[in-house]
Parts: C-alpha cells; structure tokens; sequence
DNA sequence: GCGGATCAC
DNA sequence: TATGGTGATCCGC
C-alpha cells in the first residue's frame, strides 16, 4: 500500500515536473485520482442532477445492450461480406490519402485562468478558476492538480481544493485577447478557422512554400523586450542566448522570435523528454515547422504572455489530437508520411478522438475497442452495427484520415437564449420570463438581421430533465412580439399537460431556426411593382455567385473519390445548398400546404359541416377583394375566391360572378397577367406564364383555403415570381368564418416583412382555443392562432402514445466535458452534414441494422 | 418537421 | 445553497 503511494507520488511528481509545475512545494500539494473521485462523489450523491446521471446511465445501458444483441445474431457470413465491403472502401480511402497540407491547431493554455493570472499577479502560484459556485469554466494547472476541472461546479472545487481562488469570468477581456491572438495567426494563415476564443486550426501549407523563398532576414522576427531595449543589442543577446540554449552554434534562423526570458523555461521543458523546443527537429530537416510553430509561441507570448499549444500534422483530426500531446507551453508534430501516422494512431485512445464523446467511448468500449487499432480491426462489426455516416467515420479515424482543409463559415442555422435559474413554478413568472428570453433573443437575431420560421422552447424541470417543443410557422418571425406569441403557446401546452401539477423549471429556452435563405431576404425587401425587375437581377445575381463560387467547388465532385471523407461531407454540403439554391431560383417549385392551414382548412370544413347542419347564412370575407360575401355554403363562396383570384385586379372595386368555373379562372388570370406581362416586361412573358398556368391549375385543384395557402407560400417561398399580378397588389388578406356559436376563424396573412403593427379594433379570439388574444395587432394574432393550430396537431398525436406525463420521462443534460468558451462550435474533424448518400444509394441489408441506434 | 441524444467548447 | 450556454448534427419517427 505504502509501496503503492509512493510509486504514485513519484509518478505525480514526475508530471508536474513534466508540466513545469513542479514550482517550491507545489508538487506535495494536490490530490490522488482516488481522493478526488472519492470527494467528487461524496458531493454529488444523492442531488436531483447525480438522479438524472444515473437515469441517463441506464439509457446507455441499454442502448449497449440492444447493440450487443444485435451483435449476437450476426452471422460469420454477413461478417464477411462487410468485411469484404468495408475493406473495398476501405482501399479507396487509402488511395485518396493526402498528405500534402500541414494542418496546425493551436490551443491556448487555461486561457482564461491564464488571462486572469497575467492580470492578477497575486494569483499566481495560486490554484485559481474562472467561473462561479455553480460552475467553472476554466481553472489553472495548479488547480488541476486537485482535480479541479473545466465544467465543475465550483462549491465541488471547493472541497476538493479549499483554497481555490474563484474568479468570476470577464469575456470582454478574454475576447479582446484572444482578438490579440488571433491577429498573431492570421500572418501564417489569413483564412484560418478560430474554433473559439482560445483554439484555432491554421492551414499553413502555402504559408511553409512561401516562406521557403524568404531571405533569413525576414524570417526573423524581433520583439525588443526590455531587456533588449536597454542594451539595445537585440540580435546579440538573441545569439548569445540561443547558443548557451542549444549549447552549440545554431543559426539564428532558427528562431523567429526572441524573448530571452521565455526561451529558457521552454529549453529546460525540452530536456523533460519533450520534442517540444528540439534543436534536433533542425537537425532532422524539420526546420519549416519548427520555425513556424516556434515562432507562433513566442509572438503568442510575447504579445499576451499567455502560452499556447500546437499540434501539427497532415490533418484537422489529427491535429487536434497532437496540440493536446505536449499541454501546456508544447507542441507535437506528425511527420507527413503514412507510417508515421499509423505510428500515432496505433495506441491511441479513440476518446481522444473529437467527435468521440463519453457515450460513444462507452459503446465501443463495450465491443472491446478502446485504442484505434482496435477501431480498425472490428471495422467490419461496425459496420453492421452502426449507420453508414458513423461507420464511415470510425474508418476513417482508425486510418488517421481528416479533413485536409479548412471550411469558411457557413450560414448559421439557429439562435438561442437559455437561462438557468432557481426554480421558478408559478406559470405566470414562467411566461414572463418566456417573454424575456424572447426579447433577448430578438434582439440578437435583429443585430444579424436574421428572421427564422421555427421557435423552438427548451424546458428543464428541478430533476434535470430537459425537454424541447418546436413550432414552425409559414413565414419568417424576429421580433420579440412574434417569438413570444409563439413560444408562449408551446409553453402553455406543456404548462396545461401538467396541469394541476406546476411545472417546476430550473431552465428555459428559446431558440430559433429554419432562418429565410438569402434569397427570401431579397425578395422580402423587395417591392410588389418592381418585383419582375428583381428577378431578374436574382437570377443574374444566381449567375454571378455561380460563376464567382470556387471553380474546385465544382471540379471537386467529379474527383470525389480522391476526397477524404471530411472533404467529402463538406462538398455535400456545399452541393446541397447549391442544388437547394438552384431549386428555389430556377427550377419549377412544387407546392406545399403547411401546417397550420392544413388544421386551418379543417377547422373551416367543419364550420362548413356546422353551418350545413345548422341550414344558416354564413357571412365570409373574400380574403382577395375584402367584401363580405353572404353565401349560403363555402362552396359558393370557394367559386367567388376563385373568380377573384382569377380577376384583373383586387383593388379594384367590381363584384366578380360566382359562376365562373376554375378552369376559366386558370385562363383568365394567365391571359390578363400575361398581358400586363408583356405590356410591363415583354422579356419575362414567356417564363412566367408558365409558371402561372402552373399555379394556377395547382390552385384549381384545391379548396379555398388551400389555395390562399399555395398562394402564400408561392408568395414567401417562391418569391412572387409566379404570381399574378393582381395577387401581388394586396399586401394581405383575412379569411374570416363565423358561426352562430360565435366562433370565429380569421386570419390575415400579409406578404409585407413587416405585417407587425396591423391594427384592427375587433376582439381577437382565437377560433382554436377560444380565449381573447388581447392583442389589436392582426400579426400576432396570426402567429397565436398558427401555434395553437400545431398545438392541436400535437396534442392529437400524443393522445396514441402512452400519456407521457405519468411515465418517467426522457432526458438529458449536456455534461461536456470541456467547457471553456460560449460561442460558435465546429468540429473540422466530423461530420458535417447528414449524409446525403443515404437517400440517394438504395437501401441493403445492412441498414436494416442501424436500428440499434434506437 | 419534431424531439431526444450526443458532442464540442 | 449550488451542476452552464450556444450551436451543430444524427437518428427515428
């Protein structure tokens, strides 16, 4: 046991000595894994979030179980057909190996806590931590020591570490820092990918054949420190310094950057037995990157003093993998050559891997794979036991393949708020926290100048059991007014469900996505008179991003097997939106009716059913001309709508016949507007009759409130380049229904972005919920009435499903394991994309297997 | 399109 | 006393 403890100690020390925190007695300090594991558990035991690990254990669990009963009927005949396969897809990856770009991913150290430290000169040699009691983000090496970790609470740290020093974060700060950094990087690699405030992927390939052509002058790169100032001598004490360093006589070349004062520390690292600072490394005719690498820290460092971490390697997945080899102050390279990267994969670990989490980790694990090597040989098991996309990318990792360049960013797809708080049950503090997100969240979305269509609200009661709710309306929403009216009724739905139970919430969010492409953007900014004219420069402008896009965008495809799948996934991507693109500018649209008028019709069919059976005279409002029609069946008010929608013009004031069948309506609305047409834009005449006679006959074929619905959707979706003109005159319609119970139906739909702040001065009761909307403003009694409609549609799903309000319900927390910075995530390493191959490739007996996933 | 789950930072 | 916030993706429905 003492035996034991000390072996320990020994090794303990010898890290901190290896991590250069072996300073005075700081290497006595500190905790066994044992000790911290012990008190980690001590504090967690028995919490409502230690109850809702467990049950998320337990889903695991179980998930592996299915897994390894799937395994068990796997017959050694299907093993080897997908061993077969796999190995032939396998072979074509190897083929496409690439090893001609040098990938760097830079990491700064405890960035925050090292920003903190640097600003504090009194925290220093103390174990310190940025966050709060509840949480910490960051905490410095000497911290770690204790155990004490990113994404810890701090009231934990605290008992495992008493005199943990909790600073509360400052980001304007560490941003304005890592703003320093990053101006640092952007000299060896101008699109570099800043993956947070504190970790970067550089793509220095160009960079390393550029610099090859240097003069040696312009390779170094002086910093006067003080030090040099004062003897004004840089270049001597540089020399003099780097020989009593290297012990011998080096070129100066060598080092771009000098800080006398921070070369030493490095130096006395190297002997550690880290290939960090390796004067070897020139020797070996690595000197490109260890100039480069080298030179990065010391600018890093003598910008900031804060240190940071390099991995370099011919790959994104694996140099992420390096920068974390030599943490802190250090840096790992994998030569660009085959062997050495199957060297470096050989015995690692997969969870070192990025996109292998915790759970992943414990799924394989449970199929005895645990290095890489071990991903690899059961390369053919995976293969029937995972879905194409994850199988995929299990090989790839196991052959050390990543993604060989650097994506620009790409559209963002949603935006959020979420708070924590201490529990809040009373439904009415619950809404008017809703309605806070919701500001919040408009007023992030108003400084991008994003709009989206669907609201989604995330609820996590005391028992740490989250859950989502989402709603998707026909047109795009931003402001706070219009996500509320949204968000509102998903939350009074669930606020009902549980009803007379409160629901007892320790976090709320909103979030909202599916945001107007930028074409929608356009076409919402344009005017109704102008719009043939916008089109047009639409289309040139689809010309123009088609010609000024990347001409490998469009090479890359026909050589795709030579891809990587990284590269792969991302060109999906890319081809994805440009073929989304080209769907929406230039092919013929195919009409959806959404959601909400969908429940909307029926709501009408069954006033309809109402009004039949009660034999009365129904008062409807032709959503075209506006005028009260007093029919005696929707019918007949359906054949007025349709005359109207096939007239010249709804503003102007005539009646139409209500006898006009649909057919002639189609002929008669495609004749007048190709006749305004061909007066107005007689270059437009022919593509856009077309895709009249197409709407018009698609309209014929639908109820009224169909097509008010197809008309709207051409209208947002399709930007009005169908359209009638007449239609395109009205800025909005109201349908409106009554029945002798009162009951109301309208709706008003308006093609302006801005339909917020239409005033009526009647009640607006929700013909849905039946409840009085409070709200004069047409728009968002709209919006209350579209979630309420999708409300009913859930609400009468759920009904087949086991009531899920007495069963225990789903969860999950997010327990990653880092947890540094808050902002934009993307993983260069992953999957980028749902595979496309999917739905595109037929179907085979392995997919039938992907059901473990369930 | 929805909801749960996983992952990264 | 006390276990985060933002964004993305995948999978099964």
């Amino acid at each position: 046991m003492d035996n034991t403890k000390e072996k320990n100690d020994d090794y303990k020390d010898d890290l901190l000595l290896r991590m250069g925190l072996n300073d005075n007695k700081a290497g006595m300090e500190g905790l066994d894994k044992e000790k911290i594991n012990k008190i980690i558990m001590e504090a967690t035991k028995g919490s409502r979030f230690y109850g809702n690990e467990l049950k998320k254990e337990k889903q695991v669990n179980q998930r592996i179980k299915n897994m390894m009963q799937q395994k068990a009927q796997i017959t050694s005949q299907q093993l080897r057909k997908a061993q077969l396969q796999v190995d032939r897809f396998a072979m074509d990856l190897e083929q496409s190996r690439d090893l001609n770009s040098t990938i760097v991913h830079i990491d700064m150290d405890a960035f925050y806590a090292a920003v903190e430290m640097r600003d504090n000169p009194e925290l220093k040699n103390k174990p310190i931590a940025v966050g709060s009691m509840s949480m910490l983000t960051t905490s410095n090496y000497h911290a770690r020591k204790f155990g004490v970790r990113a994404a810890m609470p701090g009231f934990i740290a605290k008992r495992l570490c008493p005199q943990l020093i909790i600073v509360p974060p400052n980001f304007d700060k560490y941003q304005a820092v890592s703003k320093e950094v990053k101006e640092i990087l952007a000299d060896y690699d101008p699109n570099f990918m800043a993956m947070s405030l504190d970790e970067a992927y550089l793509n220095i390939t160009e960079h390393l054949q550029e610099r090859q052509n240097w003069p040696e002058d312009k390779r170094r790169y002086f910093i006067k420190t003080r030090n040099s100032i004062e003897n004004d001598k840089p270049r001597e004490e540089v020399s003099k310094l780097s020989n009593k360093i290297m012990g011998q006589k080096t070129p100066l070349l060598i080092l771009d950057v000098i800080d006398p004062f921070k070369l030493p520390f490095s130096f006395m690292k190297s002997k550690q037995n880290k290939p960090y600072f390796s004067g070897i490394s020139i020797l070996d005719g690595l000197m490109p990157f260890f100039l480069i690498l080298n030179s990065n820290f010391s600018r890093i460092e003598q910008k900031t003093t804060l240190t940071a971490s390099a991995g370099i390697a011919p790959n994104t997945m694996l140099a992420k993998v390096c920068s974390d080899k030599n943490k802190p102050n250090g840096q790992y390279q994998i030569h660009p050559n085959r062997q050495a990267v199957m060297d470096f994969i050989k015995d690692l670990p997969i969870r070192k891997i990025s996109g292998i989490g915790q759970v992943t980790e414990k799924m394989l694990k449970a199929l005895g794979i645990i290095t890489c090597t071990e991903l690899y040989q059961q390369r053919a098991l995976l293969s029937l036991l995972f879905s194409e996309t994850s199988w995929h990318y299990f090989l790839h990792v196991s052959l050390g393949l990543g993604s060989t360049h650097l994506e620009r960013d790409g559209e963002r797809k949603s935006m959020s708020v979420e708070r924590t708080f201490s529990e809040i049950s009373k439904a009415e503090e619950q809404y008017s926290l809703c309605q806070e997100l919701c500001s919040e969240l408009a007023q992030d979305l108003q400084k991008k100048g994003l709009k989206g269509r669907t609201v989604t609200i995330k609820l996590k009661n005391v028992n740490f059991e989250v859950k989502t709710r989402a709603s998707t309306v026909s047109s795009v929403v931003s402001t706070a007014e219009e996500i509320f009216a949204i968000a509102k009724e998903l939350l009074r739905t669930e606020v009902d469900a549980d009803f007379p139970h409160p629901l007892r919430l320790r976090l709320m969010g909103v979030r909202i996505s599916s945001f107007a492409n930028e074409e929608d953007k356009k076409h919402q900014q344009r005017s109704i008179i102008g719009f043939l004219q916008a089109r047009n420069q639409a289309l040139a402008a689809t010309e123009c991003i088609l010609e000024k896009t990347d001409e490998d965008q469009f090479t890359k495809p026909l050589k795709m097997s030579h891809e990587s799948f990284f590269d792969k996934k991302r060109s999906e991507m890319k081809w994805n939106h440009q073929d989304t693109f080209k769907c929406e500018t230039v092919s013929k649209p195919s009409l959806h009716t959404s959601q909400p008028f969908q429940v909307l019709k029926k709501k009408m069919d069954e006033n309809l059913e109402t009004s039949k059976n009660s034999d009365n005279c129904q008062i409807f409002t032709c959503p075209v001309c506006f005028r009260a029609q007093e029919s005696i069946s929707l019918e007949v008010f359906n054949r007025h709508v349709d005359a109207c929608l096939g007239g010249p013009s709804v503003s102007e004031d005539h009646a139409f016949s209500s006898e006009v069948n649909r057919e002639e309506n189609a002929h008669h609305s495609l004749s007048v507007f190709e006749k305004q047409d061909s007066e107005a834009h007689q270059k437009n005449t022919e593509v856009t009759s077309v895709d009249c006679a197409d709407l018009i006959e698609t309209v014929g074929n639908l109820s009224k409130a169909e097509s008010i619905d197809a008309l709207s959707n051409k209208h947002s979706k399709e930007e009005c380049h169908s359209l009638p003109k007449c239609f395109h005159q009205s800025s909005s319609y109201t349908v409106s229904l009554e029945n002798e119970d009162g009951i109301s139906l309208s709706r008003q739909e308006s093609s302006q972005p801005s339909s917020h702040g239409m005033i009526t001065d009647q009640a607006l009761v929700c013909p849905v919920c039946n409840l009085d909307q409070k709200t004069s403003d047409l728009s968002l009694f709209n919006m209350h009435v579209d979630v309420c409609l999708n409300k009913g549609i859930i609400q009468e799903l759920r009904k087949d499903k086991v009531n899920p309000v007495n069963q225990p319900k789903q969860c999950s927390t997010s327990t990653g394991r880092a947890q540094k910075t808050v902002t934009r995530t993307r993983r260069p390493g992953l999957i980028t994309k749902h595979s496309r191959s999917k739905k595109t490739k037929p179907d085979n007996s392995r997919h039938t297997l992907d059901l473990f996933f369930k």
